[in-house]
DNA sequence: GCGTGACACGAGCAATTACTCGCATACAAT
DNA sequence: ATTGTATGCGAGTAATTGCTCGTGTCACGC
């Protein structure tokens, strides 16, 4: 048996079936974006992948497999976009790069709202966390080297600012993403950008 | 038949019976902290209220009931308590007020880990979404209110800048409780107190 | 004491679900 | 063509779970 990705079964071996996981993964988003986690079942994903239940478990452990599965493909690509916005802008100066980085990561979410709905509020967080809590350590880690470096403020180390910000940003540009309260974007993004200069201002 | 509480089948009418309600309320708690909300299964709430499942379904009518009833009276409970510490301190000038509220805040969410845990990890959002969203609702009108008669910044609307604070501070409070990041209680105050000052401060 | 209704029990039903297994089929090499 | 193997099928199984119902018990008014 030869199985180069975790969580699989097998390997596909004739061309055929190479996208199988692939499709199961797809129908698995599908089928939890359509019916929710609680009434989402190996045998309806089977189904909306076009394949039969024994055929699904030639590729995946078990059930649990299955939706890590999605998750994470689901996260690794917003993670690559979120990635890309920022490297994309990285060489100007850091009030243009911090807003730029809000306003892409306002695009992905809003272009991405049933990935976020998905993972904010009908995955139990305790699935989600692994993910969330790797990608929010990354940025942390991330932004904190850059403070370190810059050294804005020395009222708070670059650690803590990281954290609060990281976590700032990301919870209130979820939140109105999916709240969707009476104000505009671009209040939110000066609001943040107020918000994280004041913070990192030297006393 | 007399239904005195919403969701109850019946209330009641026999001393020994009176506090049943509460019992299995209590067991549901201890269920869903002990095996997860995955395992909650209404026979082992049953069994932990020492009851057998026919009594259990002769004050609840569903599964749904007794959970929403557990995360009810836990709600209820923590609001309780803060909104105890918040009217505690409404006479004192407003930025001793904010920072006696979040350390009252952090104070009861640091001595309800479980519920925290409960709430924002354990159970799926969309369960816990109706009374987050109504305690986060009052948490903004209220403070929403208070902006709008003390008035200390015109550059964003009492309710968008209470919107963002609440949303902020309790996030970051919970995380921080969750978490456990590697700076104080202090810290994490004196920057809260920096943030939201910052934010309503006058251009 | 006795009768009545509230209360409690717990075995078990009906439905669901994760997962399997024996069999059929498509493919590649000989 | 034939054979060996990878792939796919889908009815079926064992286990779980929400919930019921027939039966028994206890408290209280008479």
């Amino acid at each position: 048996m030869t199985t180069s990705r975790p969580g699989l079964r097998k390997s596909p071996q004739q061309e055929r079936s190479k996208h199988m996981v692939d499709r199961i993964v797809a129908a698995g988003r599908q089928v939890l974006g359509e019916h929710g986690y609680e009434r989402a079942t190996t045998n309806r994903v089977a189904e909306a992948a076009g394949i039969s239940p024994g055929s699904l478990y030639q590729y995946f452990p078990n059930k649990e497999a299955v939706l890590s599965a999605v998750v994470d493909a689901y996260s690794t690509e917003i993670a690559e976009q979120l990635t890309a916005v920022v490297t994309e802008h990285l060489d100007r100066p850091p009030l243009e790069l911090m807003r730029a980085s809000y306003e892409g990561l306002l695009e992905i979410l809003e272009s991405n709202r049933e990935y976020v709905r998905l993972m904010a509020r009908e995955l139990p967080r305790a699935r989600v966390a692994p993910h969330v809590d790797q990608l929010e350590r990354r940025l942390s880690e991330l932004v904190g080297a850059y403070l370190a470096v810059s050294r804005p403020t020395d009222r708070v180390k670059p650690a803590v600012s990281a954290w609060l910000l990281v976590r700032m940003v990301e919870h209130l540009c979820v939140q109105w993403v999916l709240e969707e309260p009476g104000f505009s974007r671009e209040t939110l993004v000066d609001e943040l950008m107020h918000l994280s200069a004041a913070h990192l201002a030297p006393t």
